[in-house]
DNA sequence: ATCATAATTAACAAATTGACGAACTCAAGT
DNA sequence: ACTTGAGTTCGTCAATTTGTTAATTATGAT
């Protein structure tokens, strides 16, 4: 998001892009940022023709922090494009809860990766049907403002690389990654684990299990 | 490259750390950009706490041209990391070359993908290793100036899929995949790259003989 | 201890940004 | 035909950035 509208040759059309993306008007975008509509018109409209990296942050970190308000409903739609649900469920936490503590709640078994971050806390979770989601959306979505201090579950995994590989491939990874049910491991998948310093575990837990008990974390 | 910059509380930090990667000083760095060092250094101290984007674009752009016109060290170094080569042959054309042009060339045989976009032009490739690639390095570094116009040839692979993925899971893509003697093709591989109007292509030549034949291209 | 090179800082002029407000266009409703 | 909402354009102006020069401080290497 930020990095696209620096890159674009046209920095406000990129804006204007995300604002409807966000479902803004330029009033409502103005208010969150504290300033009058015509100056977002100003900037969509390229009349500075290099604002600063301070102007578009503030216009990036407006958008995203309105829709987490909003139940982060943008954002979760980039998950589940199409109404091909590919994400079962997804919540963030008012406070963090740590890796192992999660980790034990489910059930599951660690396979690999750094365990030195096992008491680091955590601020949400993602469920992902792993086919659909490679199939129906661009995977985790280059939006600036998730954090990686959260969990995400993938089922429907066959030997695990792939979901690995996407997140290899993807700048912004996530701390922990739980299969649900895999038919086997690989062992790539166990090596990108840790190159990647993430944690990977394994449950077989099914998913809605898996919610009933999240839903006690706060 | 770009949008950490932009992301960064220490924006300066990071500009400094890009600056070093690539084995400038101030001073070199100034003079690419027609400027004093002062100026360079103003910036990494954060003296101007909010650039524009055209200053941040114009640093970044300076620094991998710098980098590409000694041969793209750096770069082809992010790809080629721990010495552990996956990266077989990594090169930029003079011209753009048709992708069709390319496709006769290699004796390749087309896949699937979008095949209106055969006429554009590609200015350069790569050679993967694919397994390498996924476990030496950060697939394809995030690393502004890449363009997707260019072809990337992956070696090794066995279904398909896990390339594929990396491509999807990553925000810059190239035109042309083509896989160099796969076993044999997954089906999501294929779906994928419709999804990402990339063109898939498969050839049976190998490494070499495909070197020799693109050395001819300008 | 000295010389060169790299990096930092300060002081300053010119250009640009960031913001405002007022006037204006362009649909949709009603 | 009139009103309302959303978006555009533009003159204005303080604050900031962009760039210069010059002086000062590390950091090495000999």
């Amino acid at each position: 998001m930020a990095g696209e509208i620096v890159i674009s040759e046209k920095p406000g059309d990129t804006l204007k892009k995300w604002r409807t993306i966000f479902k803004l008007s330029q009033k409502n975008l103005a208010s969150l940022l504290n300033v009058k509509p015509s100056v977002v018109c100003d900037f969509e409209k390229g009349r500075r023709a290099s604002p600063g990296i301070g102007t578009v942050r503030k216009f990036v970190e407006a958008m995203v922090e309105y829709d987490k308000a909003q139940g982060g409903k943008i954002v979760s739609s980039m998950f589940a494009k199409d109404n091909n649900n590919a994400v079962y469920d997804i919540r963030e936490f008012n406070t963090g809860t740590a890796i192992s503590k999660l980790i034990k709640d489910i059930d599951g078994e660690i396979l690999s990766g750094n365990k030195d971050i096992l008491e680091r806390p955590i601020y949400g979770y993602t469920i992902v049907d792993s086919l659909k989601a490679i199939t129906t959306f661009n995977v985790f979505g280059d939006l600036y403002g998730w954090s990686n201090e959260r969990a995400i579950f993938f089922s429907g995994v066959h030997y695990g690389r792939s979901p690995m590989i996407a997140i290899r491939a993807h700048p912004v990874k996530p701390r922990v990654v739980i299969y649900i049910k895999p038919k086997t491991i690989d062992k790539l998948a166990t090596k990108l684990a840790e190159m990647e310093r993430i944690v990977l575990v394994k449950t077989e837990l099914d998913e809605e299990e898996i919610v009933t008990i999240l839903k006690k974390f706060n």
